[in-house]
RNA sequence: GUGGGCAUAGCUCAGUUGGUUAGAGUAUCAGGUUGUGGCCCUGAGGGUCGUGGGUUCAAAUCCCACUGCCCACCCCA
């Protein structure tokens, strides 16, 4: 049996309720912000995320797909949308059209790791960019999209987390006072710290291994030396998500692992998806797109796990969407009545109902069984007596009532199926 | 890349110290009087017990290898 490539699933028709209703609500959201939905490639030179992302970071140096295509060029799919959304911005010179630029995605990504719980080689992504901005609202802003969408899905047990890495300069200084502080116990950090301490020190704080935290316990923390104007911004970027109610929490060990992330930082973690508990992180991004060869324009963005959110979701039980329902299901009570009831099928089907009726040749109780599965608001009955006197039994298959209507009325059923639906809607 | 666990019907699982035609629930299909669903009842189909090898009179059960899946580490969404 051939079977997906490890780390891809299916979604199969009877999740797509769930995934439409959080497409529906990311898309409103964003809207209402007037951030404009961009759709990139899935796959760009591979060049692009190298210098983007950073040529020492975990996904470009282990993760990516990446594969040379008939005409020699290096090519990979997207382990993630801000340098892909940049690489656009940049080639369309959008930034030329209007000084500001806010822009939204749902798109699947592609990262070779060994999957486990909330985490697959093809996933999906939605999140937010704004370009050509230093103004912390907007970093706020983001906070708040991505918070409200979450709280929209239902989810409770969520946890904002925010820190500023500051600026490179501020960075830089930072990294060697915490070098120095390392310096005499290095020897007693775990072999992966050790590792960590040349390539990124600051990622040392991201260890799980308890000794390693507890060596880190007294360190110096970036949020206490970062710049002037880093610590002015993060101060805004706290008053305003005071103001909104957002709940957060300072993490100064928040160190994000793409190398373009400056200042403000952010993650949402959720305490029910098992050990990959990040649902959405972000940050600001001032240098990258210069480093992508446009003129310098700030940047910040956030980028959320669909997965990973639809499993948050499923562990506490936060979404009921309701199985859909079909309008009409055409029951046929001779044998040799199919092509009338194809034909009527077509005539509702033009009236933009739902309908359905039985290709088996099954009998009246199998279709009865059928429509009741299908949670058909009516069935209509075509054949026997009344059928010879002009007229069809239709009957409401929750209240159980039937009405006999002239066949060549499909207005007056559709009619009547509709103000069924209308009714229903306004008791909810 | 490293470590641990698991692999029996479409799905969730039972299968005792190796021993007859491998079971249940659920799902599917058909029936429960001739033209009407949900509940209930009856019946049917469906498994090379992940794959390959070994031990044995005898393997779903013991051993080995391989493959796949799950979880965790690294890192990230």
């Amino acid at each position: 049996m051939i079977k997906a490539i490890t780390g891809t699933k299916d979604i199969l028709p009877n999740e797509i309720s769930d995934w439409k209703h959080l497409e529906s609500i990311v898309n409103t959201i964003f809207t209402s912000f007037n951030y404009k939905e961009i759709r990139t490639p899935i796959f760009e030179e591979t060049s692009l995320f190298a210098r983007g992302i950073g040529e020492e970071t975990d996904i470009v140096g282990k993760e990516m797909y990446t594969f040379i295509d008939r005409s020699g060029t290096s090519v990979t799919l997207k382990p993630e949308m801000t340098a892909s959304v940049v690489r656009a911005f940049i080639e369309h010179s959008l930034g030329k059209l209007q000084p500001l630029n806010k822009f939204f995605y749902i798109s699947p990504m592609f990262r070779q790791e060994r999957p486990q719980a909330g985490r697959q080689r093809q996933f999906h992504q939605f999140g937010g960019e704004a370009l050509g901005s230093t103004s912390p609202l907007l970093d706020a802003e983001l906070i708040i999209i991505a918070y409200q969408i979450l709280i929209s899905l239902g989810l409770k047990d969520l946890t904002v987390k925010i820190n500023s890495l500051g600026i490179p300069a501020s960075r830089e200084n930072y990294k060697k006072l915490l070098r120095d502080y390392l310096k005499d116990k290095k020897h007693k950090l775990s072999e992966d710290s050790r590792k960590r301490y040349d390539m990124n020190v600051l990622r040392i704080f991201d260890s799980k291994v308890e000794s390693d935290q507890e060596i880190l316990k007294d360190a110096p923390l970036i949020i206490d030396h970062i710049d002037e104007e880093s610590k002015r911004d993060f101060e805004i970027v706290k008053e305003i998500l005071d103001k909104s109610n957002i709940p957060y929490e300072i993490d100064p060990k928040l160190v994000r692992g793409l190398d373009y992330y400056s200042k403000t930082t952010f993650e949402i973690i959720s305490g029910k998806v098992g050990s990959q508990s990040a649902l959405c992180g972000g940050g600001r991004y001032d240098l990258l797109v210069e480093q992508l060869g446009g003129t310098a324009t700030p940047g910040v963005g956030f980028a959320a796990g669909i997965e990973r959110i639809l499993l948050a979701c499923e562990n506490e039980k936060s979404l009921n969407i309701p199985a859909e329902n079909i309008d009409l299901y055409v029951v046929k009570l001779d044998e040799n009545l199919s092509s009338e009831v194809f034909d009527l099928g077509l005539k509702f089907r033009k009236e933009n109902l739902a309908v359905e009726f039985d290709y088996l040749n099954r009998s009246v109780k199998a279709q009865m069984r059928e429509a009741n599965k299908l949670k058909a608001r009516f069935v209509l009955f075509v054949g026997g007596d009344e059928y010879k006197s002009g007229k069809l039994n239709l009957k409401n298959m929750s209240t159980g009532d039937q009405q006999l209507i002239q066949i060549p009325d499909a207005g007056i059923i559709s009619e009547i199926i509709n103000s069924h639906i209308h009714s229903d809607s306004k008791e909810k």
